[in-house]
DNA sequence: AAGAAATTGTTTACACGGATACTATTTCTG
DNA sequence: CAGAAATAGTATCCGTGTAAACAATTTCTT
């Protein structure tokens, strides 16, 4: 079986083929919906999902180091830099460089900073709830631990 | 219950709070890896995710129009564009302005570019398999399922 | 202890993708 | 039918994110 699947109603019906299987593509059409509701949420404010996450994380976490909080977010450390650079320059956090290992750098919230949290809190959860929408409690806890065997196994082998 | 959720193996535990059961982020890190697994199932070639994709999908509808098209994948117009000059340059696809319509485009493979998926074929469904690792059948099928119900609704009431 | 190797973060140079405003064509309305 | 509105696609400019090379520091090896 696995009947042609044609795609979207509106216009003549689309054919994708295997595309249409493809948990990479659903992925990433899930994905920019995703961003699309943040982005509605936040609409008036300059907020970016990057760097609240960045704030929220360090938030939760005071004094963390780059590294580990790059890759817990999935940034690549390049853009990291970048990244805290425009939040210390926006006076929402600090670089602490601790004398225990020079070439790191620890982060912190300024007052500031938390304030910003503190404030976009709800409209975060605003955004969490709205992703939602479609699906029963029950789905959510399924598609939720589906992507997290998807994300937190080892796909690489130590050579 | 909702235990307070640490994250990944390796470092000390991060907390992510309400981030670590936000859809959106768990979308992110999911499709990030995606990305990668393509981009490794393709090292050796130059072919990049989108480029194929439209490809793909035009060998499948051979005369489509633009528009459909990038709605169907969820580019942008814009962007459209631009992907399709670089495969027009490319000789791998044609632009046809057909009479009954002068202001859209139609799209179809040169036989270089369906030469080009042919042989490309095998790879991208090694990537959808990949994709799939760790995951049995019936959670592929449930998957794949929950993210066409987060994909296919009408999010936009019409004023 | 001295030099090699690994770790941590930054710099630079560039690709990807989006927003906005524009052009050309078609369709709608009076 | 003439002008207004809608539709399809394109050009320009900009923000985000990456890769590769680099600099600083620490750790490992002899």
């Amino acid at each position: 079986m696995n009947a042609p699947s044609p795609v979207m109603a509106q216009d003549e019906p689309i054919e994708l083929g295997s595309l249409g299987q493809s948990i990479g593509f659903m992925l990433r059409l899930a994905q920019t919906r995703a961003y699309d509701q943040f982005f509605t949420e936040f609409a008036e404010t300059e907020v970016r999902p990057g760097e609240f996450s960045v704030l929220w994380v360090v938030s939760l976490n005071p004094g963390i180091k780059q590294g580990p909080l790059a890759r817990a977010l999935n940034i690549k450390p390049a853009h990291m830099t970048k990244l805290v650079d425009r939040l210390v320059r926006a006076d929402q956090m600090r670089r602490d460089i601790p004398a225990e290992d020079r070439r790191s750098v620890r982060l912190t919230l300024t007052d500031a900073g938390q304030a910003h949290v503190d404030l976009h809190r709800d409209r975060f959860h605003a955004v969490h709830r709205s992703e939602r929408i479609g699906l029963s409690d029950a789905e959510v806890g399924q598609l939720l631990a589906l992507l997290a065997k998807l994300n937190f196994q080892e796909d690489a082998p130590c050579p």
